[in-house]
DNA sequence: GTCTATACCTCGATAGAC
DNA sequence: GTCTATCGAGGTATAGAC
């Protein structure tokens, strides 16, 4: 059984060697610079030994998302204990937009590219808690939930057990909650369910961190100016938190990817610090 | 004369026709499936010939952005008349999602894929009044402002004589001036400056059309109702004043022209490939 | 069981005949 | 001006040698 043992123990290794090297190519160069080849070469395996850990690039693509996501949330786990629910919000906020800004091709990635990979990020978050981009090291696991997958596991992540079934969103019930708390304090109209207002506010901290990473013009005032804007609009003036609380210290990705074309409009300021 | 004019006709037709073939298989397979064998099949040209109109594939897609971007500031051009600043605001809010909803792949290629793209689609703005995605008679022009192009034009567009320096964006001034009443009025908080409360507010209105777009299971709750209550948290519901608006939009769907596209939040892959 | 080598595809862009 | 032919790079995936 130890031979067995050991032979599984090296596939998961080639996985997360195969996992490591695909992140940093997307980290380094953008997910569409991402082939099959580029990964064998970085590994220095050839293409074909991919498919023995892989289906595909696709599946690939949503083990990144998986890891990627899980990172995100990683994040988010420690401002939960904020009991005020507004700073609550606003730390949870700063972290997600923080966290875009700092790994862009991953935000990119999950957010922005293939609606497949954003389902694959919410239901193969359950592993997959190491995500540093810079590890080598053996990774757990990095199962994508693809269904299709080996049939071996049963090793030993199981984070969050209840997070594998449907429960697609953890951040999503973390604010609904927060938010259901805000509108029963009167600090928030209650005229619509938790569920929306959240969607709503999502929708606005992923429209910062998007437009910050596709405009090159956006924004023009630093970003934490945008945030707080956007902040106040939704919770008041009041409580203009100015300190920054957690900030993943954690390496970021360089920012515009994609096209290497000389622009000579890219010399608008960008504050694209991440947290202070 | 008139031969080189009759000649320089034909050029611009051609030039016409390439880009709505580009347009109809963007629309219809999304920008990744653009490529120019395609468009040269859809006209029935040999490839080597766009080479001749464009300089690369890049150039059709800032041609095409530069087009999608100018019907969208045509959507808007009837709301600017509204008096009231704050419906004013949610008439263009609810113009954009609309247009976002309506044209999936144009928003997505001019807002969600390479921002030297977004910069063309502003910079070009001027011209390309003419969208639709049928239309196959003569457009006007449609230049990419990439700088190195053709050096015909010069024909009669000229729509806005201001538009063509660093106007940049009509938009944004639309809905600066919009927030700075607002302030004006005491309505909004008045310690941010126009310029970055119409950065956020935009980065809400694109969060909602970009989360629509990319992810499947948003919104849970009808679109509209997402736009309501993230305009109510920007504007208060005094203004709304609980359900009862003053005036119902009814200038909220006049996306012009564009034939109801395909569903959004279905990209598919390219199938490439069939093995042997 | 593992991996090398390779088949076969599509792409953007170009050279040169007509 | 337009086409045919093609280059070189890159993609996915498989056949079959170790």
């Amino acid at each position: 059984m130890g031979i067995t043992e050991r032979k599984t123990r090296q596939k998961q290794a080639l996985r997360g060697r195969i996992l490591d090297a695909a992140r940093r190519i997307v980290v380094r160069e953008g997910f569409a610079a991402l082939s099959m080849r580029k990964i064998a070469d970085a590994i220095e395996y050839s293409p074909a030994t991919l498919y023995l850990h892989f289906a595909s690039r696709d599946e690939i693509a949503r083990a990144l998302c998986a890891q990627g996501y899980a990172q995100l949330l990683s994040t988010f786990e420690p401002l939960a204990q904020i009991a005020d629910p507004a700073e609550r919000l606003k730390g949870l906020a700063r972290a997600y937009v923080a966290f875009g800004v700092a790994h862009p091709q991953t935000y990119r990635l999950i957010f922005m590219e293939d609606p497949t990979y954003m389902v694959a990020a919410l239901a193969g978050s359950a592993e997959a808690s190491e995500g540093s981009a810079d590890e080598t090291a053996g990774h757990g696991s990095g199962e994508a939930a693809a269904g299709n997958s080996t049939a071996h596991s049963g090793k030993a992540i199981a984070i969050n057990p209840a997070a594998g079934h449907e429960s697609g969103d953890a951040a999503m019930r973390l604010m609904v909650s927060a938010l259901e708390e805000l509108k029963a304090q009167g600090r928030l109209p209650a005229s619509a369910a938790g569920e929306v207002l959240a969607e709503a506010f999502w929708a606005t901290l992923h429209g910062i961190v998007a437009l910050n990473l596709t405009c090159p013009v956006f924004p023009t005032a630093p970003l934490d100016t945008i945030v707080d804007v956007a902040l106040d609009a939704w919770f008041g003036p009041r409580s203009r938190a100015q300190d920054t609380p957690a900030a993943p210290p954690a390496a970021s990705e360089s920012a515009p990817g994609g096209a290497p074309s000389a622009h000579p409009s890219r010399a608008q300021r960008k504050p694209k610090a991440s947290g202070a």
